[in-house]
Order: C-alpha cells, then sequence, then structure tokens
DNA sequence: GACGATATACTCGCTTTGAGTATTACATCA
DNA sequence: TGATGTAATACTCAAAGCGAGTATATCGTC
C-alpha cells in the first residue's frame, strides 16, 4: 500500500502536540477538541489495535472547523492517512477532565470512537503498527485459561491496596471490588467489565499512567504496555463496549473477510471476547439467527474435513432490527 | 422549595445565547462546549422530562473552565439551578454538527446526558416545567393501544416520502425501514427503536424543527410538540438509551420512591417502555433477581387487596455486576 | 487403510419464558 | 352482612432456549 501523506502524529510525544495546538488557540478562554479512535481488527485469531509511536499512543488528531461533523472528521483523517476503508464506527465516550488539559486557560475535550476495519499490510510508517490489545490488558485474555500473572501479581497488589484502605467500610469495598471485577470466590468471570477492572488497577497504582510525572527512567511498567494520558483507559472503554456490542448486533463481520469458515468466524468472536465458546452451540446460535449464507465452496484449509464457506447476509441489518427483549411484555 | 439563584436559560431564545457565547470566543479558531441534559422523573404513571422555555428547550448550559470535567460541570448547574438531587448520570452523545453552529468559524460542541431524579413540586420560575415526553413524541406511548395517529396521519405522511424517493432502490428502502421502525406487516414493534423512528420521521419531513429558517407563524407542528433545535432528536436519544438500560441494569429504581410496591414498580417501567407488561410474570422477574426486599408493611392505597411494600437493594449494585450473556460460552 | 484433525449432525435434560387459571384480601355499598 | 369490585399473590403448564454432550462425515498424511 502506498505511503502517507503524513504520519498520524509527529514523532514528538502526544504531550508535546498538546503544547502546540494549545498555543494555536486565542486568548483566555481555550477549548480545543482532539478526535481519538480505537481502530480494531482481528489477525490470525489476534485482536488488534492500531497504534502510533511504538504502540505508546492510540491514534488521535484535532477536530476542525472544515468538517461537517465529529464523525466525518474522524473519517477524513482516518482514511487519508491510513488508507483503510472504515466500516464501522461507533461513538466511544467524550471526556474532558481537568488533568487533560495544560493550564487553567486551556481545555481540552477529547471525542473517542470505535472504528471496525481489516487490517492491512502496509508500507507505513513503523512507528505505526497494529498490536494485540492484550499487550496492553494481559489479564483480559482468558482463552488459554487465566493469566497466571493475575494470581502471581494482580492480586496480591490489589489486595494489599484493600488492605491500605482508610477505614473498615472502604476496605471490604475494595475486596468486594476485586472479587467481582475479577471473578473470585465462586463468582462468573464477566468479560465486560474490561474498565471496572482497568479502574481498580488504576486507582491500586498498577497502572504506570496513574502516576504522574514520573520520569521516563523508572521501571518497566508493573502489568501490561503503558500508553501516554488516558490512552489505555480509552482502549479498555473499546475493548468493552466491543464486547457487550458483538452480543446483541452483528458487527462481528465487519472484521471478518468476504467469505469464512463458521470457525474462523468462532475465533474471531473468541479474540474479542477474550474467551472459548462451545462450537456446536456457536454454530447453532449463529445459523438459527440466518447472519449467514453459504457460498457453496469448501475452504480446503482447515486440516481436516473441508468446511463450507459462508457469507454475512448483508440485508439482514435492515430487514430485522435485532434487539433483545428481556421485559415480560403483554402480548394481549 | 425555593427560587433558582437564576433561571436556566434567559427567556431569550436558546439561539440568542449561542450568539451571545459564540462572540465571548476569541478570534478565528473557535470551539465552544455545551452541555445539554435529558433529565427524566416518572410521575403519576407518566415519564417527564425538564424542559425550558414552555417546553421548547432542554435544559442546557456552558462548560467552563473552572468544572472539574464534563460530569461534574452538569451536576453543578443542574443541581444548583434545579436544587435537585441528580441520581443517576450517563453521558449520551457528542454532536457537533456544522449546521449547529452560526458560521464558519464558530462552532458548538454538545455534549448530551441523561439524568434520572424524581420530580418535585418547585416554586420555580414557570418556564421551567416537567413535560411528559409523549407529548414531544407521542407515537411512542403504546400502553393503551397503537395511537390512532399513527394510522391516520404518520403513515401516510410516510408512504408518500417512500413514493417520492428518486429512486426504486431508495423507495424499498424507505418502506422498509417503515416496516421495520414501526413494526408493521407483522413484525414486532421495538420499542427502542426510538432514534430511528424520529430519523425517520426527520427525513420524511414531519419533524418541523427540520425545515429551517422557517418563519414563527407557521402551523402547528405536525406530530407532537417541536423543540428548538435539535433537542427533541437528544430526547429521543435519551429515550432509547433508557428503554435500552432498564432491561439489563437496576435503574429504575432511581425514579421510584424510598418504598413502593410491585405494582407501582410496573407501571414505571411501562411508562419507560411505552408498553404495557404481564404483571405476574414481571412480579417473578423482579423476584427472582433479588432486586427488592420486603419492608414489612403494606400500602393500603392500591383499591384492591393491600400490597407489600417493598424498597430496592441497593447493595445489588456491588454485589453482582448485572450483565447477560449471550455468547454460548464453553464451561470446560 | 489406519490415524489425526476438523466439520457437521443430532440428542437430551434443564432452565427460562409466555400465557394463563386460581385463590386471597381488602373497600364499598346495597 | 354478604355480594361485588379491585387488586395482590400463588400456582400451573407447555414451548422455546440453552448448556453440554455423543455420533458421524470427510479430508490429508503416513
Amino acid at each position: 500500500m502506498s505511503r502517507p501523506e503524513r504520519s498520524l502524529q509527529p514523532q514528538a510525544s502526544g504531550i508535546r502536540l498538546r503544547e502546540t495546538r494549545a498555543a494555536a488557540i486565542a486568548g483566555g478562554h481555550g477549548i480545543a477538541a482532539d478526535l481519538i479512535a480505537v481502530l480494531v481488527a482481528v489477525t490470525h485469531g489476534d485482536p488488534r489495535v492500531l497504534t502510533l509511536q511504538d504502540a505508546r499512543a492510540l491514534p488521535s488528531g484535532p477536530f476542525e472547523l472544515e468538517h461537517r461533523s465529529l464523525q466525518s472528521g474522524l473519517r477524513a483523517w482516518v482514511e487519508r492517512q491510513t488508507r483503510h476503508p472504515l466500516g464501522y464506527v461507533e461513538q466511544l465516550y467524550t471526556f474532558a477532565d481537568r488533568d487533560r488539559g495544560l493550564g487553567p486557560d486551556q481545555r481540552f475535550i477529547s471525542i473517542s470512537y470505535l472504528g471496525l476495519t481489516r487490517e492491512r499490510v502496509e508500507g507505513v510508517d513503523c512507528a505505526v503498527s497494529w498490536r494485540s490489545w492484550y499487550d496492553h490488558l494481559p489479564w483480559e485474555d482468558r482463552r488459554t485459561g487465566i493469566p497466571p500473572m493475575i494470581e502471581s501479581m494482580l492480586l496480591p497488589r490489589l489486595r494489599e491496596f484493600a488492605e491500605a484502605a482508610p477505614d473498615l467500610a472502604t476496605g471490604h469495598d475494595r475486596l468486594n471490588r476485586i472479587a467481582v471485577t475479577f471473578g473470585l470466590d465462586g463468582r462468573p468471570w464477566n468479560e465486560e467489565l474490561v474498565l471496572q477492572r482497568y479502574e481498580l488497577m488504576y486507582e491500586a497504582g498498577l497502572i504506570p499512567e496513574a502516576r504522574r510525572n514520573r520520569p521516563e527512567s523508572e521501571p518497566a511498567p508493573l502489568a501490561g504496555d503503558s500508553m501516554i494520558l488516558d490512552h489505555r483507559r480509552i482502549l479498555a472503554t473499546g475493548i468493552a463496549r466491543l464486547r457487550s456490542k458483538i452480543k446483541y448486533h452483528p458487527v462481528v463481520f465487519e472484521l471478518m473477510p468476504e467469505t469464512f469458515t463458521l470457525l474462523q468466524l468462532q475465533r474471531c468472536v473468541e479474540a474479542l471476547a477474550g474467551r472459548l465458546l462451545h462450537k456446536q452451540n456457536f454454530r447453532r446460535l449463529i445459523e438459527q439467527q440466518q447472519l449467514v449464507e453459504e457460498t457453496g465452496t469448501l475452504s480446503q484449509e482447515t486440516g481436516g474435513r473441508p468446511a463450507k464457506l459462508f457469507r454475512f447476509r448483508r440485508d439482514i441489518l435492515t430487514e430485522r432490527a435485532i434487539v433483545g427483549t428481556k421485559l415480560p411484555i403483554s402480548r394481549s
């Protein structure tokens, strides 16, 4: 693929960039808007996210006056700079916490987006790369069992945090949050609690980003590769949203090639959810929802019996609105 | 209750306010941030929303530099001006469409929030009032059956819109959207599609707000009371979010008094969902989820057999994280 | 032609859910 | 005082959904 016109962000740190832009804002009442993207692809069974600055940052860019809307502004610079067709795009969250700004007179509003695409092999700037999101949040991947680092490292540190509580009630509360978010004491693991787990660890000081103004020379991050500012938090928000979304809306197909086998589809969902699925029941679910249709051809690359190739039935998106009711609605 | 220090918005139109604020922004690159709130309460079985300017606007205010964060900014001015304790607050969506601004050099970013509270009888400015949200979106209330205005007015106008399509494919697509969003031809009604219905009607020209620069003297709104700018759209977004949320998170209780009967709780959910529920199954659902506990006292005000009074088990919020899985997760 | 690997089909029991009927307990009024 | 209206609560039952399998088919490879 061709080289982008300019790199997504200068090699200088994100902080530096912000200073430059802040200076461009006139007068005392400065508010500037940033767009931040969590761009996701699944390749070789790995959920990946597009990063910059050697995996230290998510792509971000200014929202400018000439943009028609936030979403079109995002599409504009992502597609221009990565030459990626951006399929599904969804707004995540808008932040404007005081500590994101630079001083009392400047303020950054950051609007984050989740985007789904397919990874392309590109000859882009090597600072731009696709990374497994589990590099940044390793405790979220339970496909090969519970990661040992949870028991060996996270939980001891989290329990210390609970014990260091100022009073008994807070301590109990912390222990309870640990147990709920990490599925302890017989509680089920809930893969959607990505943000809750991140926040708990942030409070417990396990996230290096939490310690402000720390010198660059400090020891390596405790748990997972860290990122600048709150980018890892935004990543966690994106993962949480996606893990929840795949359950009631057929967005997985945005991440799949045109045709695929059911096992490939399953592996993709497993990559996102961070846990393994029951094969036969997964097939039943997909088939009864009529989300896919056979192409008529077979894939020989399976190693065993050839698998039927399927394609997503795009018309299903308009045909019915897939939402689940949990209310006992009266039909009479 | 005491009078607020100043009214939520000056009596001049919202547009006027924006001009004033825009002028306060220096230079050519002006971005200003607005906070807009959809404040919901349920009173006497009616879902209500706090409005200003004789129900023509939602409360909104500027996001200022001294605010700690967006959410605290919102809480600050809502609680100060309405003296309402704001329980549950959730971010809805951030807009910055070009036609929301005033010129090529100014831009408004609007961050909208959903807030749940309980209505209070207040001696406030009479321009501030609680209104049934069905005044603005009457087609959304199906508790007493399908509103006649759908068949008599909306559908004919929507079909006209479909027929006026530039080509056959677009026409088919429009008919399909009408059928899906309004549950025609045997399709089920889906109460969550509030925004989709609104947008369809907006495109069809059934929403007076869609026609810009129309003189104030024009005929009354076609369907539901209109609001300034895109406030009705934001209201629709809030309703949609809430209708979806009540199904997997116990937020209804934010709208209930301390103690309540199960029928009162049901009526509240029905008000939000815009449809009736099956009484016995509703009770079963509430009880098996252990969301409530008996207070031990009875309510005599039921008309028939006295009903047990319940209270929400607040501890459930931390005790478990209520989320539903739809993935066939393997347990072995 | 056995073996390993994967795909696909089919089964079975348990739980959940939709849609009832039956019974209980109050207020009101003839 | 007991018939009547109204609402609360208990209980039933069938169908659908879901978790967890077993069984069989079809390839490549040795």
